[in-house]
DNA sequence: GCCAACGTTGGC
DNA sequence: GCCAACGTTGGC
């Protein structure tokens, strides 16, 4: 079991709306680093969702439901999707701020690679996460 | 609204 | 293959 995280921005679609959707198919990523941490994504695995823009905050859990496959928004079939479902809710949102003052999260890709959109985490990283989120 | 930190494009 | 110009992301 592998631990991620992904950035969106609210505005374009929130966690708000992957509960309402049940389900989202993880479009539009461009990016080399980012498509190869997709293709590493196993059914199940824990992603993140973290929203960008003015709330900078981790928000909700969801988890990988289908394993990458080619992006259906792209014409050249160089990028790739993969499925998201909703798990839970954060209570408390973890902060772009908190992650800058936490030694076991500053370290990571969020705080180093500012714009980067998927990216794994750790799974010390992780469960910190969740605790402070008040899900674990 | 600005700009740093990238990534991409295209001329040479 | 280099690099200037441009575009984008996302924090501040």
């Amino acid at each position: 079991m592998r631990y991620w995280l992904v950035k969106t921005e609210p505005e374009e679609f929130s966690y708000e709306d992957l509960e309402r959707d049940k389900m989202v198919e993880w479009t539009g990523v461009r990016n080399y680093q980012a498509r190869n941490f997709l293709k590493e994504m196993k059914r199940g695995d824990k992603v993140l969702f973290y929203h960008s823009g003015k709330e900078r905050a981790v928000v909700g859990l969801s988890k990988v439901e289908k394993e990458f496959y080619i992006d259906p928004t792209d014409t050249t079939d160089k990028w790739v999707s993969v499925d998201l479902i909703p798990v839970q809710k954060f209570v408390n949102h973890i902060t772009l701020d908190y992650f800058k003052s936490s030694d076991v999260l500053n370290t990571s890709y969020l705080v180093r690679q500012s714009r980067l959109s998927v990216m794994p985490l750790d799974e010390k990283q992780f469960s910190l996460i969740l605790e402070s989120g008040n899900i674990g």
